[in-house]
DNA sequence: CCACTGACGAGTG
DNA sequence: GCACTCGCCAGTG
């Protein structure tokens, strides 16, 4: 409601675009969304999220292809991780070849 | 309004 | 490759 596009927002919709078996980085989520060098805000906004939500947010990791540990502890970390594979995405070493991986986004 | 916190990134040693 | 520092900003009490 009344809420038009808090910057929240506006990381969701771009969460949203990333497509399955694919990742991002919280600073390429940060730079697509016009809030180019505040990565920290992109994971404060996933944090927010919830459970449910139709943002697929264990698509967003960090910039060294590694996921970011919650409050939570590790065992978050793992969750994420196995949604991860289950889309196709590999781990090596705990970590993803954002080379290969890595979600290429388009410019309009 | 002030202080503290927090899914990060890039740079340095 | 790892540990530490600084920068940036919104949310919460």
């Amino acid at each position: 409601m009344a809420r038009p596009e808090s910057s929240r927002t506006r990381i969701y919709d771009v969460v949203r675009r990333v497509p399955r078996g694919k990742v991002a980085t919280y600073g390429q989520i940060a730079t697509i969304a016009g809030l180019d060098g505040h990565a920290r805000q992109v994971g404060y906004a996933m944090a927010a999220i919830g459970r449910v939500s139709t943002v697929p947010w264990q698509r967003v990791i960090n910039a060294q292809g590694r996921i970011s540990m919650r409050s939570e502890g590790p065992g978050g970390s793992i969750i994420q991780q196995q949604l991860l594979e289950r889309e196709g995405v590999v781990f090596r070493g705990g970590r993803v070849d954002l080379k290969r991986f890595g979600w290429k986004p388009r410019r309009s």
